[in-house]
DNA sequence: GCCAACGTTGGC
DNA sequence: GCCAACGTTGGC
């Protein structure tokens, strides 16, 4: 059983609509270590809610599928890079990335208030830990969300 | 643009 | 190891 996943990206940077161009991305930029322990626990073929954050509204956009398991991101060694981590270096890792391939976007976007007056979406970790930018989502959820997206 | 929440850093 | 200061996230 796969497990399910949510991955938040500000639409302005990466929307769900650059992934599905690109058809498959790297998911990089994770400078949170929980977040990076989430993506290190992620297994090729777990199905990932692509959630928009920062947005108007904000909200559940469509899915994502993992292509390729964790791997060093690198970005984080590149001084240019946005994503530079003076503290990260080759013989460190110190952070990960995992590859995503664009599976669907939803027939309806899902704003962040729709989830939240659900019912059966009680207890996401959405709701609770709000900085959080990789989490896991039950099965349950996960279903739910691909059924009121259509 | 504001600001609350909260993760990280660094002095002690 | 504590905790204040600081920076970032992300909803509003």
């Amino acid at each position: 059983m796969p497990d399910c996943w949510l991955l938040k990206s500000e639409p302005d940077v990466f929307s769900l609509d650059h992934l599905r161009r690109k058809r498959t991305a790297p998911w990089d930029g994770v400078r949170n270590y929980q977040a990076r322990n989430y993506l290190r626990a992620m297994h090729a073929g777990d199905r990932c809610i692509f959630y928009h954050s920062n947005a108007k509204p904000p909200g559940a956009a469509g899915v994502c599928v993992v292509a390729r398991e964790h791997y060093p991101d690198h970005t984080a060694w590149d001084p240019a890079s946005p994503y530079h981590d003076p503290g990260d270096g080759p013989e460190v890792k110190r952070w990960s990335m995992v590859d995503v391939r664009f599976e669907r976007a939803f027939a309806r976007f899902l704003p962040l208030d729709m989830l939240r007056e659900d019912r059966q979406l009680a207890g996401m970790v959405l709701f609770g830990r709000a900085r959080l930018s990789v989490q896991p989502v039950s099965p349950a959820h996960f279903e739910r969300i691909c059924e009121l997206g259509g």
